[in-house]
DNA sequence: TGACAGTACTTTTTT
DNA sequence: AGTACTGTCA
């Protein structure tokens, strides 16, 4: 039996003749190319719920995949929709880094992982880098450790593994010391059982290409394939997605090339522009139809983007009525920016209009200053999209991490984070002490601090409030073994002091946070148990704006990708800002088409109603500089615009200069003397170069490992051979002295100046 | 260890 | 201009 001979299923109906071509052409790859509004989503959902309803697959035979949280969210709604509780038995229905950990959990021990791995943030990732830049004697000021964070991002969003790093590459950082760096790191989250967001497709890549009957497997699984957005997959996530497809070949890829604004992060629309070539014989198919704007918006968005180059090409078009022309308005500077655009905002809310409908759209972040000024000496309610997310800020990252070691007893960097977070006189040299201690003995910092009790090497104060805390931890895992996550996390927040640390300082401040972490506390109680809790809130959650009383949107046009409004505002059309002096400056035609698609992307959120702004004059990094329209303004066509200027002298001031396409003011120039090292070295490692990072897996439960604290003879401690009793040693602290008694790697000394002492053995040194 | 002054920097951002 | 970070001082 055929499709077209079964009733029309209700998801079917409402779909257009080429997105039901999509729903219903199944088998053999499939590319979509969806413009801006053209039911993308729609269709998507639909067509997964034909492979369910024509029960071409059970719901866990399907992966797909989206960029964001929000989309896998959205995706799982409306599927539920139309397929009820099937959508409960999807499990392979999420974002790449989700879908990646879910793999990379159930493998991790063929990477050298436990399946408890802890999901590093960048925070993290920059404090790990940091300590081994300090530790092989590089100056961090020439090399940052960001730089080598977004080299490392870079090779993982290229599926390159630290051995395949080659010379050119490396010769990147470091006079060539990239790649042995990235080898180290790769090893030191080894050592503390941990990944970052790269690894999760690095490793489940790796894990493929090298255990053929895993990758059968699932190649045998995932009868069917879709992939949302595919013009902002980068390479990992594309060999990734075609080592699961190559067998079935099953495998439908949706996306626009027009809407690609994420190179800069390592996405290659070239990955869409080649499909057909991957996969011979795929059908494409081009959704054209627009639901979400009128006309004279869409000719508007299309004259602009018709600049570009090496497009697929489509043709956008509607059935709606012309509606109004788009506006250009050039203005002086960026007060009266925002002093029209408010106005127009105040417009609309008499005209009746929602403020959820009204959008504003800036190119970069700081732009968002003068409307936020501006909205509040008006006392128009706005909310600004973007900025800090939930989990990263400070006291949301502190509670993770005292459940991390909690949980995780080899995460050392959840340790350092919070070893002294309320402060408890354990600074950076007793931590050095640690760290000297944990790299001797190839321990993770948590059994280190354990050991470290036993001995003198810690003042009296910082020994006692060092044992109070590792004591406390090990409580902690205790009551985690019967005690509901949340009331857990409550406990430790409370008895670690770090509640009493916020009340402490009476800032509203410090009331937020306090608030931030109830909010926490709360938002566990969904989770089934601590791991599942960790790994969402590294992974999924987002800043969800709750829902309140209706505001106007701030964000970038970035953020605004996959939304729509029916009013949209774009400010600073202006050429320096956008198109943006760096792209300007560097990446040449590609990152000006970058650029330009960017503004597709813009012109194409409004429904109804789009404003383009350009000020004459700006204040940028604290200078005013005149400035000239943005070239994207000329393309606009002009049957699609109504221009005007609210300067005197009218616009022919601009025209002689936007005309000509080249931008000879485009050198307004301020200077980017960009230098090396603006961030220092913050290592709390004693740094000795050519330290070698002990990369060991420790697969003890947590429990047990710290309840040895106690114990006058630490367990399996072997001493170092090259020393014996009377021996003449050197301590960094104490001093010279001879050794008087031997106890596994403790050593009692008497110190020529400081009398008797119980020491490691790990930090004398015969002399 | 905390407050203060001097400095270097400044696109977009997910996971 | 604003900030994030570093170094310096008591």
């Amino acid at each position: 039996m055929t499709d077209t001979q079964l009733a029309s299923p209700p998801y079917l109906a409402s779909l257009n003749e080429p997105q039901r071509d999509a729903v219903l052409t199944t088998d053999g790859p499939v590319l979509v190319l969806a413009g801006a509004g053209t039911g993308k989503t729609a269709a998507l959902t639909a067509r997964l719920a034909h492979l369910l309803y024509t029960r071409r697959a059970w719901p866990s035979e399907i992966l797909s995949v989206t960029f964001t949280n929000k989309a896998a969210r959205e995706m799982r709604e409306r599927v539920g929709r139309l397929v009820g509780d099937a959508v409960e038995g999807m499990p392979w229905l999420g974002t790449f880094h989700a879908i990646g950990a879910k793999m990379l959990r159930r493998h991790a021990e063929l990477v050298g992982l436990q399946s408890n791995f802890t999901i590093l943030d960048t925070d993290d990732q920059l404090r790990l880098l940091k300590q081994l830049i300090v530790a092989a004697d590089i100056d961090e000021k020439r090399f940052p450790a960001r730089s080598l964070a977004g080299l490392i991002d870079e090779w993982k969003n290229k599926g390159l593994t630290p051995r395949e790093v080659d010379a050119g590459e490396s010769e990147r950082y470091a006079n060539g010391r990239g790649g042995e760096l990235y080898e180290q790191y790769q090893s030191r989250l080894k050592a503390v059982n941990a990944c970052d967001f790269g690894d999760l497709l690095l490793h489940v890549l790796t894990i493929l290409k090298s255990n053929r009957e895993v990758l059968e497997q699932y190649q045998q699984r995932f009868r069917y394939i879709m992939v949302d957005e595919y013009q902002d997959t980068n390479s990992v996530q594309y060999l990734w997605l075609r080592l699961l497809a190559q067998e079935r070949r099953n495998i439908c890829c949706v996306g626009d090339d027009d809407q690609s604004i994420y190179s800069w992060r390592g996405a290659q629309v070239e990955n869409i522009l080649k499909f057909e070539k991957d996969f011979p014989g795929a059908k494409v198919i081009r959704l054209e139809q627009n639901y979400r704007s009128t006309p004279h918006i869409l000719g508007a968005a299309s004259g602009v983007i018709a600049n570009n180059g090496g497009r697929l090409g489509k043709q956008l078009w509607t059935e709606l009525d012309a509606g109004e022309k788009v506006r250009v308005i050039g203005v002086w500077d960026g007060p009266e920016e925002a002093r029209r655009v408010s106005d127009e905002v105040e417009a609309c809310q008499r005209a009746g209009k929602s403020l959820d409908d009204v959008a504003i759209l800036v190119r970069a972040q700081h732009q968002t200053r003068e409307f936020e000024d501006r909205f509040i000496s008006v006392g128009l309610p706005y909310r600004i999209v973007g900025g800090f997310r939930f989990y990263e800020r400070a006291e949301i990252r502190d509670a993770l991490a005292y459940l991390r070691i909690v949980n995780q007893p080899a995460d050392d960097l959840a340790f350092e984070r919070i070893v002294n977070v309320p402060k408890r006189g354990l600074g950076d040299k007793a931590v050095a002490k640690l760290h000297q201690l944990a790299r001797a003995e190839g321990l993770p910092l948590s059994l280190a601090a354990a050991r470290i009790l036993d001995s003198d090497e810690l003042t009296p104060q910082a020994r006692k409030s060092l044992g109070r805390f590792v004591g406390d931890v090990a409580r902690w895992r205790d009551m985690a073994r019967d005690l509901p996550h949340p009331e857990l996390a409550r406990q430790l927040l409370d008895e670690s002091g770090y509640t009493a640390m916020l009340q402490a300082e009476k800032t509203t401040e410090a009331a937020g946070r306090l608030e931030n972490l109830s909010e926490l506390v709360r938002a566990m109680e969904e989770y089934e148990n601590l791991g599942a809790f960790l790994e969402h809130v590294s992974l999924v959650m987002d800043n969800e704006a709750t829902r309140e009383d209706p505001k106007i949107t701030i964000m970038t046009i970035h953020a605004a990708k996959g939304l729509e409004y029916d009013t949209v505002f774009l400010v600073g059309w202006e050429e320096g800002l956008f198109p943006s002096q760096r792209a300007l400056d560097e990446g040449g035609t590609r990152s000006l088409e970058e650029e330009r698609r960017l503004a597709y992307v813009a012109i194409t959120r409004a429904r109804r109603r789009a404003v383009i702004f350009h000020a004459a004059n700006r204040r940028i990094y604290g200078q005013w500089t005149s400035s000239i329209p943005s070239r994207f303004v000329g393309e606009l066509p002009q049957d699609h615009i109504d221009s005007k200027t609210t300067m005197s002298g009218g616009e022919s001031l601009w025209r002689a200069n936007w005309t000509e396409r080249a931008d000879p003011f485009a050198d307004v120039s301020r200077g980017t003397g960009r230098g090396p090292g603006w961030q220092r070295a913050a290592g709390t490692l004693n740094g000795k170069p050519g330290g070698e990072w002990t990369s060991r897996t420790f697969t003890r439960e947590p429990a047990r490992v710290v309840e040895s604290r106690a114990s006058a003879v630490s367990i399996g401690n072997k001493g170092r051979g090259d020393l014996s009793l009377g021996q003449r040693v050197f301590h960094q602290k104490f001093g010279y002295g001879a050794i008087a008694e031997i106890e596994g790697n403790k050593l009692e000394i008497d110190f020529e100046q400081a009398g008797r002492k119980r020491v490691m053995d790990s930090f004398v040194t015969p002399s």
